[in-house]
Parts: structure tokens; C-alpha cells; sequence
RNA sequence: CGGGAUGUAGCGCAGUCUGGUAGCGCACCUGAAUGGGGUUCAGGGGGCCGGAGGUUCAAAUCCUCUCAUCCCGACCA
């Protein structure tokens, strides 16, 4: 591509409304122009690196044995009625009525498409496993977007769905696309961490995310330093603990006049947040819920919707708690109050603890978890957060916390949707039977995003040479010199004759602009054609990365610059 | 949804408190010089000051409403 005939329209400074660097680089370097609150125009350049990741999604998946399809966007509301979607899904799932007042969704996900289109066109064991994939725009009516591509309503999705006739295919097809993740992010040539996470909506049972290892990343995720042991946090399985002997001194109650917060009530008893309980109070699916917690950890609030089985689960306001429990916020207690309460298992392996007396201005000290107030044993589980200093569940190593980007997500479903939507197969044995699901996702546009946030330096992006729109570009720093201008369009010619994505910036600029475009822009190699060339019959080569360079004579540069980008290709 | 902030030229911003008829830098157009890290000089074009209503002789500026965008939160009772 000539510079003078793309469209690639840079940014001297940062725009006003990007706040990470990704959506900052993305906006100067011409990727991206936003049309609104998380719609965003895919401009030539941004598009190209979105086709890089496309690309090496495709050939994994195919040889991974998934096959592409296409579905619609366009969804009729009957189909989520049948999953149970349709009122699960909430507000993210965006409706409309069309002219024939038929209710219909943009496709934020494609489970019940493809089960519908399966159920009707599968009927027997013999034509399982399958495996299909698409990549599709994908609508998502999100509270928040936010971060330019990281989060948008609108963005590119690798959505893939697998149906095997029982659980053990369904497992061996999970890790052939566990697998074939991994083989993809690898190649993509991004540092990133396969993690184990909580299904979500979706549902399931077993999932797995792939975590772009990333400052900016919204999730926190936790890896043990000794195995291969990783967790998003909202999943990061405690294991439990050994129970204290129980204290056998009495409940009694202390004044605590105006203590609300757990750090007033320790400092006022002379106690450590670690011998309190604190009682939060929850909404789940409106339903008031009160959650024990140790004083000095926090309330996964994942786990607990887990726990209960809940489709949404919120924090009471004061009032709303008030309500629930006609007890003072600030005071409150496991003991005697009239509500659900689920219990972290640490909490019920206290000793005792100082708790609420849902009183005003009280506590209570010596309570003995299970013997002044009970909890049913389905209620008392894993509950809290993951700490840094909480130690492997499996092997007991330590554990680091790192902030990572979502890119993927594999989980299998089991038979939550077919049998929902009674798409069943007919066995061996001539009996009908609900097909067993997976289904994985690959946020493309988010992979292009992270591949930013984590190859970037103060002059633009430093795209790895398999995500790059162009591996190398060449600048002419003489475009009114004929012997550069031809060295120029020469290299240009047999670059791309040796299959080479080049970028030949033919502008009419000052050379202070082009590097700065060029560095921008983060391609991998630059060739620089102008003093050097004149005076030695020399040419620039400079890594975009570690910004070394060398002179080279033109002859020799194609052979060169293959060897360079094959070096630079992971795997 | 709650809280906070911001909407003035394509982009980044000043002007708003204290009302007087819109400005700076970059970008763009013309000309000249320049040509290895966003070059210089001269000239020029471009704005319903987010929108609607109100107050006033007069509104970017004050008031009311609205729309949009961004950030934080929606766990520490």
C-alpha cells in the first residue's frame, strides 16, 4: 500500500475521550473512529490487524475440526423464550418490535440459533461430534462501555458451539478447543494465561478464560507461583479451613456507640478485623440475603450468586436492608435475624467473633458460630474473596494476583440448552437423548485491543509482527530525489513480490513526520531510504521494538527481512 | 441505575465566575523557502459556542429543561 493513497488518518494528540492507552492508540494511529457510546468504525488500518487475528483464528479452529458458518444477527424473542433467556438475560439483551409487531433481539450470543438449527437438522449419533463456529458482529446493550474497543456495545466476536452425543465427547472436545486457544494466542504473540472462571450467564459447569496478562485489565486473576494453577478471582477456590475448638465463654453485649464500620468497632474493642463478622445484606433476584463474612476479607459476590443459585444478585441499599431487616444498618448481626444468611465456611470455623447485636449501638462479643446462631450446611460454603495471602487450593503454593484482559472463554454446557429447547438425537441403543454442548468465544476486536495495551511505548503501538496490518514500511525521505525514489519503489515492488504486507509512505512530508507516523503506527520494520542511501548506497533497517538498526544494501534486504519476519513469527 | 465532570472550528483547548456580539495551538487552503525526528515565514478559509425554552436593550456567559460524551461506583452495612 502507497501512504499517499490509504486512508490512515493519524492524531497529533490524544483525544479528549480516551482514557486507556489502547483506545488512545487506536483513535491517533487511525484504527478506530467512534460513532457512538461503544460503536466504533473499524477504519483500513484497525480493520487489517482485526483481520490478522480473523486469520489465525480460522486456520486453528479448522484445524481443530470446527467448521465456519454464519448466523443472523436478527433474532426472534420466541427462540430466548425457549432457553429462558428471553427475562435471564436482562437488559443487555437489546429488543425490538419489527412492522409486523414480531418481537425480536440483536444476537448478543448464538446458543439458541445454532441449538434451533442443530435440533432440526441433526437426528442421530452418527453425525456426532460437530463442531461450528462464526465470526460476527456481536450486540451487547452493556451498563457501561467503556475503553474504546475493550468494551464496546458493539464488537467482533469468534463465537463457536460443539455437540457431542455424551459427556465424555463433550470433555474431549472442550480441551481440543482449550487447546486450539492456546495455540491461538500464541500465535497472535500475546503473553496471556488460561484461567479458570465462573460461567456466567451462559451457565455450565466447567470454563475456562483466556487472560491477556495486561495493566489495564478488568478482571484480577490469580496464579500459583509453584503449579499450573490459575484463577480469575471470582472463581479462585479457598480451600477450607480447620475449625477452631469452640469458645466457651458466654455471648454477651458491649456498647459500641457509633461504631459502624469494622475498622471503628476493632479499634474501639481492641480487636483484630480477623475476630469480627461482618453481616452484608444482598438482594438476590430481590430476594433480601444476608452474607458472613470475615471482618478483614470481602464478599465474592459470584460465589454467592453461585451459592444461591441466583440470576442477580445486588447490594442492598440502607433502606432496602432496613426494610429486609427492621434492624439499624451499621449494627447488624447473624443472630436472631429474620432473613436468609449464607455464612463463609471461614466464619463458621471461628472459634468466636464480635458480630452486630442488631441493636443500635451495640455489638456482640464470644459468639460461637453454630451455637448462638446456626446457618444450614447448604448455606455455609466458599464465599469470600481470593487473597494474595491465601495459598494454592491445590498445591499449597503462593499464589500472585495479576490484572489480565478477557480474550476468550471456552465453557461446556452440558444439556442445559438442548434440553430447554428439546434438541435431542437418537442413540445406539435407540433412545433419545439430549445433545451434550460447548461453547467458546474469542472477542476478536477485544485481542487487537489487548495486543495494545500490552505492545505499545511512549512513541505509539509496537504491533508483534503476526498481528501487524503491514511488517514493514518503507520510508522515502526524497520523494523529489530520483536515485532514492527509485531504491524506494524498487524495494516496495520486490517486497511485495516476496509476500511481504509493506506500507511504502511515498508522501510528500518531512521525514520527522513519517518516523513519527511510523513509530505510531507501530509497524515492525521500517526502512529508511534518504542521506545514507545517497551518500553510501545504503539502507535503513530498524526494528520497531528494540529500536536497533543496521545499514543494509538494498540487494540483500529482501532475503534479510524474510528471515527477520519469520523470526519474529511465534511457533 | 447512583455520583462526578465535560460539551466552543476537524483535533486539543481558553473565554463562562464578573452578560457587550468568539479566540489560541495543531490540522486545512495559497505562495515561497526547507528536506534524517511532527520545519519556517507570509497570506487565507472555516464556528446556530450540543439542543430547546426563559431572563435581558444585549446571552457562549445567568436560569430551567433536555440530549450527548467521559470517569467513578454499583462488595466493607
Amino acid at each position: 500500500m502507497r501512504y499517499s493513497e490509504a486512508f490512515i488518518p493519524t492524531l497529533k494528540e490524544d483525544p479528549a475521550e480516551a482514557e486507556v492507552i489502547s483506545h488512545k492508540l487506536m483513535m491517533r494511529a487511525g484504527c478506530i473512529r467512534k460513532l457512538t457510546a461503544g460503536v466504533y468504525t473499524y477504519l483500513p488500518y484497525g480493520l487489517a490487524a482485526i483481520r490478522r487475528v480473523e486469520r489465525i483464528v480460522r486456520e486453528e479452529m479448522n484445524r481443530a475440526g470446527a467448521i465456519e458458518l454464519m448466523m443472523p444477527m436478527v433474532q426472534p424473542a420466541d427462540l430466548w423464550r425457549e432457553s429462558g433467556r428471553y427475562i435471564k438475560y436482562g437488559p443487555e439483551l437489546l429488543r425490538f418490535t419489527d412492522r409486523h409487531e414480531r418481537e425480536s433481539c440483536l444476537g448478543p450470543t448464538h446458543e439458541e440459533v445454532i441449538t434451533d438449527l442443530i435440533r432440526k437438522e441433526l437426528h442421530s449419533y452418527r453425525d456426532l461430534p460437530v463442531n461450528l463456529y462464526q465470526i460476527q458482529t456481536k450486540f451487547r446493550d452493556e451498563i457501561r462501555p467503556r475503553f474504546g474497543l475493550m468494551r464496546g456495545r458493539e464488537f467482533l466476536m469468534k463465537d463457536g458451539y460443539s455437540f457431542d452425543a455424551d459427556d465424555a465427547g463433550a470433555e474431549i472436545t472442550y480441551w481440543k478447543m482449550h487447546e486450539a486457544y492456546k495455540r491461538i494466542f500464541s500465535r497472535c504473540g500475546l503473553r496471556f494465561r488460561a484461567v479458570q472462571a465462573d460461567s456466567g450467564t451462559i451457565g455450565g459447569n466447567f470454563s475456562h478464560e483466556f487472560m491477556v496478562l495486561a495493566k489495564t485489565g478488568e478482571d484480577t486473576i490469580v496464579a500459583c507461583a509453584a503449579c499450573e494453577y490459575a484463577a480469575n478471582v471470582e472463581k479462585a477456590a479457598i480451600a477450607a479451613p480447620t475449625p477452631a475448638q469452640p469458645g466457651t465463654a458466654l455471648c454477651e453485649t458491649v456498647e459500641t456507640p457509633g461504631k459502624k464500620k469494622v475498622a471503628d468497632v476493632c479499634a474501639f474493642l481492641g480487636i483484630e478485623a480477623s475476630e469480627l463478622v461482618k453481616t452484608m445484606i444482598y438482594l438476590a433476584d430481590g430476594k433480601p440475603v444476608a452474607v458472613l463474612v470475615r471482618g478483614d476479607r470481602e464478599v465474592e459476590l459470584v460465589k454467592v450468586k453461585n451459592m444461591l443459585k441466583a440470576v442477580d444478585i445486588v447490594p442492598a441499599t440502607d433502606d432496602e436492608a432496613f426494610a429486609a431487616t427492621r434492624m439499624p444498618p451499621g449494627y447488624l448481626g447473624p443472630v436472631g435475624l429474620p432473613i436468609v444468611i449464607c455464612a463463609d465456611q471461614e466464619v463458621m470455623a471461628m472459634a468466636e467473633c464480635v458480630v452486630g447485636a442488631n441493636e443500635k449501638n451495640s455489638h456482640l462479643r464470644h459468639v460461637v458460630p453454630g451455637r448462638d446462631f446456626q446457618v444450614d450446611a447448604n448455606r455455609i460454603g466458599d464465599l469470600r474473596r481470593v487473597a494474595a495471602t491465601d495459598r494454592c487450593p491445590r498445591c499449597g503454593g503462593a499464589l500472585e494476583m495479576t490484572e489480565g484482559i478477557e480474550v476468550g472463554h471456552i465453557f461446556k454446557l452440558g444439556t442445559g440448552y438442548s434440553e430447554a429447547m428439546k434438541a435431542n438425537f437418537q442413540d445406539a441403543d435407540g433412545q433419545e437423548r439430549p445433545f451434550v454442548m460447548g461453547c467458546y468465544g474469542i472477542g476478536v476486536s477485544r485481542v487487537v485491543a489487548a495486543c495494545i495495551e500490552q505492545n505499545h511505548d511512549e512513541h505509539g503501538m509496537v504491533f508483534p509482527v503476526p498481528l501487524a496490518p503491514y511488517q514493514v514500511i518503507i520510508l522515502n525521505l526524497g520523494v523529489q530525489d530520483e536515485k532514492i525514489t527509485a531504491c524506494a519503489e524498487e524495494l516496495y515492488a520486490e517486497l511485495q513480490q516476496a509476500g511481504i504486507d509493506v506500507l511504502l509512505d511515498d508522501r510528500d512530508e518531512r521525514p520527522g513526520a513519517k518516523f513519527k507516523d511510523a513509530d505510531l503506527l507501530g509497524v515492525p520494520f521500517r526502512l529508511t531510504i534518504g542521506k545514507t542511501f545517497l551518500t553510501k548506497g545504503l539502507v535503513e533497517l530498524r526494528a520497531r521494538r528494540s529500536g536497533e538498526s543496521v545499514e543494509v544494501a538494498p540487494e540483500s534486504l529482501v532475503t534479510l527481512l524474510c528471515q527477520r519476519i519469520e523470526a519474529a513469527m511465534p511457533e
